[in-house]
DNA sequence: GTCAAACTACGACGTTCGTCGTACGATTAG
DNA sequence: CTAATCGTACGACGAACGTCGTAGTTTGAC
């Protein structure tokens, strides 16, 4: 079947978002990761949550995803035995212009300056 | 006397601050309040830390301080009893490009917001 | 039906966090 | 000197965090 499932992950509407959950969602190396690989995907592209290779077991990694959906950073949605995951561009960039374009371009310069110096 | 005076506070050096401790410095109400206040000043000016108005203890303001100080967010130093602080504003954009800026501009974007709103 | 894959729920664990209060140190004003 | 001001150090506390392991549930494939 073809099936467009079923169980419900509830998700923040956009203007409960806050700020300071946002930031605190970002201010994680393996969330950080998370947001990183689905910025890299096309607009509209999604990603399961295991192909997001976080070194940690699989309990720890659905922890994470969701501190990321309840502060609003990500979609999640099921879509058979797996879980689709998408960036809420629109909503974070409605709220917060440019707010995750300079944290992604932050993180890019420090893991840049961290691998090219000594 | 007009003195030029004395402790020393630990400062992490420009390219020891990290992306991810900036973000949890900055992922607190309180600190928050506390970075908008020294950016609303002049540059070169600063405040000292009790004339920024947290609603709690001072054992806890100094506390909130020091994670700003060691996060690499502001800068501080002895004068007489006081203690001013200003934000390490030229260290952030040298390595994170804008980050403060939008920060800030999330941040008076959600005020307005939850002010204006119900 | 059975089985495997993908993710969850729940409880445990040690750590960090935000807060407080009390006791203390440093500096300046008299 | 004394006193007042400003901030610190330390210990306490409950709450939240990040991690794990085990025992599930839901789905799709056979």
């Amino acid at each position: 079947m073809t099936t467009t499932s079923a169980r419900l992950l509830e998700h923040p509407p956009r203007e409960e978002i806050r700020l300071e959950q946002v930031l605190h969602a970002l201010a994680d190396p393996m969330r950080l990761h998370v947001v990183r690989h689905l910025a890299a995907l096309a607009s509209g592209e999604e990603a399961t949550c295991s192909e997001i290779d976080l070194a940690v077991t699989k309990s720890t990694s659905t922890h994470h995803f969701r501190v990321l959906r309840e502060a609003g950073v990500i979609w999640q949605i099921y879509r058979g035995t797996a879980k689709m995951n998408r960036l809420r561009r629109e909503d974070l960039d409605e709220l917060f212009p440019s707010l995750l374009a300079t944290v992604l371009d932050a993180d890019a310069a420090q893991r840049c300056r961290l691998s090219d110096g000594p």
